[in-house]
DNA sequence: GAGTACCATAAAAACGTTTTACATGTCAAT
DNA sequence: ATTGACATGTAAAACGTTTTTATGGTACTC
């Protein structure tokens, strides 16, 4: 616990009797070296131990292999598998994270982070901040120029700003027409948040499957709740009141389903024989409840990956200014359970 | 997206007509300034958005005001939730988080981890990786003496290593105790994997509150899961057939915990009638699965907080040389709902 | 054999801060 | 008046790298 580090680029150089630019090039590759002269060094390094500063590395060659997370909700089943995504996808380029996150999307203040991000030095930010309240027009009104990339995650595309995300509306629209063909007739929803983008993704999905099959979607079939198992409850209750022939469900993410699971056994209600119950998420419960949960697959770690993906070859090619659009959305998938069943 | 910002302490300088030293010594605190010339220089700071280049800054400070999480298992209820606790209490206090995640705690290489946080410069690190494998013997035998120092979290406490965690023996005796004093003879025991420190604590609580309670703990009584609600559902099997007069029964984690009653009902079992169970964790799921889940809340938000709290006082004591202990456990409490409802 | 290109290495200049050491001015005490 | 203490400010030296520029040597061309 003690011993200070001091072994620092000019002790290697004078062990290995040659210059500190010699070694310098040897470790970073700039510049050829004898392969005589690099084994000479390599072995002083390794000898002492020598591990540059990757401080006065990063403040001379102006790149300090850093990415700067801005995330929320790794309370969430889906945000803290995606940072895993982005940890694995960014060691193995040799990229470390520093990490910020935010606990109320809707009214924290963004410029202090972002400009402690930049003072850190960050090659680029990944923004994993839900799109609401102001931290979206915070970008969109272009006031703040960064003279570094940025990749958003989970926010709506638009021009000039490069985003990743799951295919939200493809996912609900899988799930909608999986009941719609198992025979369903009256399918409910229950929403996220409206703030959310995603949630709104859900809905949209849910509604446009709904149309392709020559149905209506009024409101009257829509609950909305904020993601928790709690409010998944209430909802189911309000919706049977007020839609009581509904005889499928589709909820926007796999919590609520468990919440409204559990408001329909309270309720006499058996799943899947009178209302079908389809989730969104798979969460590991989600196959381990009674009836088991029918639900929609999104590749999370993947969608860390693809951002960390994104953002460096944002920062590869703004050193050759190529600026790249490229915002990409992954498809999510359905696994059937036994809370959809068909009915005989 | 390609405005440099290349202001730096010079042009501050520069503008406010004062020497780069007062404009640092404005800024750090670390002289007193006459308040007319704090004044000045505060405001063409403020103009020109100035912001200190904390590679430089740390660069020459020896101080990062960074500190290194190594950490795993994100994808669990604790860890991801400890990690939140730990990113509020050290942004709060001014520190930056360089995040490194660890996939396979028994077996992955732990000295380029921790290598690549020393050439950040990193004022300290906090270790929450499960205490399994040789990462636990890396430490313990003192090879690699570190310059800075670290905070051990979900460890066995030891003489040189200071760690924090939840008081996993006790949670488990709480558990165990409920179920004997609501009239329960014969308590099974889901536990966690053995090469856990956790898990092994926990079962240590099982095994310590039926023992004050005069009743043997067998072998029999006990089956190994891998947290995972599928190991949970399996378990429960194995468990009954050897050990069929069991009532009740406490299982190390709520994945399990679901997994396990997903079992017995599929043994048209009725919880609580014939078998009451109770988790650990209290994960959100918990209260909305029927019958709704008595489980233990462990603090992980606050334990977080600990730990960075923990981490400061070290790194500001060794500066003063005055080395302190200090091993702090978190105590649990116990969540009664229906699944461990007294027999009438 | 003179010029030229090239390779390997070295010396020195940056990078943007903080820290150290020194300079000035004022004021109180002798 | 001289001294010392203190308050304020500045110049210059650090911090540990990479990058730029310089240098010496060797081989190659004409």
């Amino acid at each position: 616990m003690s011993t200070r580090q001091p072994v620092t680029i000019n002790d290697v150089a004078r062990a290995a009797q040659v210059s500190v630019s010699t070694v310098s090039n040897v470790l970073t590759g700039n510049r050829p070296v004898a392969a005589k002269t690099r084994q000479q060094v390599l072995q002083v390094v390794e000898a002492l131990g020598f591990r540059p500063n990757r401080l006065a590395r990063g403040l001379v060659s102006r790149s300090s292999k850093t990415i700067g997370i801005v995330a929320s909700g790794l309370e969430y089943f889906g945000p803290s598998r995606t940072l895993v995504g982005m940890e694995q996808e960014a060691s193995e380029r040799g990229y470390s994270l520093l990490l910020s996150l935010i606990h109320d999307p809707a009214t924290e203040e963004i410029e202090p982070i972002v400009t402690d991000l930049l003072a850190h030095q960050v090659d680029g930010i990944i923004w994993a901040i839900p799109q609401i309240g102001h931290n979206r027009t915070w970008w969109l009104n272009g006031a703040h120029p960064l003279p570094i990339p940025v990749v958003f995650l989970n926010h709506q595309t638009w021009p000039g700003l490069v985003s990743v995300d799951i295919d939200n509306c493809y996912g609900a629209q899988l799930a909608t027409t999986h009941l719609l063909e198992s025979g369903r007739q009256q399918i409910g929803l229950i929403a996220g948040p409206s703030t959310w983008y995603a949630a709104n993704q859900r809905q949209k999905g849910w509604a446009s499957a709904l149309q392709a099959a020559g149905k209506a979607s009024e409101p009257r079939q829509i609950m909305t709740g904020d993601w928790s198992p709690q409010s998944g409850e209430q909802a189911f209750y309000a919706l049977m009141k007020r839609y009581p022939e509904m005889d499928a469900l589709f909820v926007s993410n796999d919590q609520m389903a468990i919440g409204a699971m559990r408001a329909a056994s309270d309720l006499n209600l058996r799943i899947p024989e009178d209302i079908a119950v389809v989730g969104f998420d798979d969460i590991p419960e989600a196959a381990f409840t009674r009836p088991r949960l029918t639900t929609v697959r999104q590749q999370v770690v993947e969608l860390g990956r693809l951002a960390v993906t994104a953002l460096l070859e944002l920062i590869d090619s703004s050193n050759q200014q190529e600026e790249q659009q490229h915002n990409r959305l992954l498809q999510p998938s359905l696994i059937v359970r036994e809370s959809s069943q068909r009915l005989r």
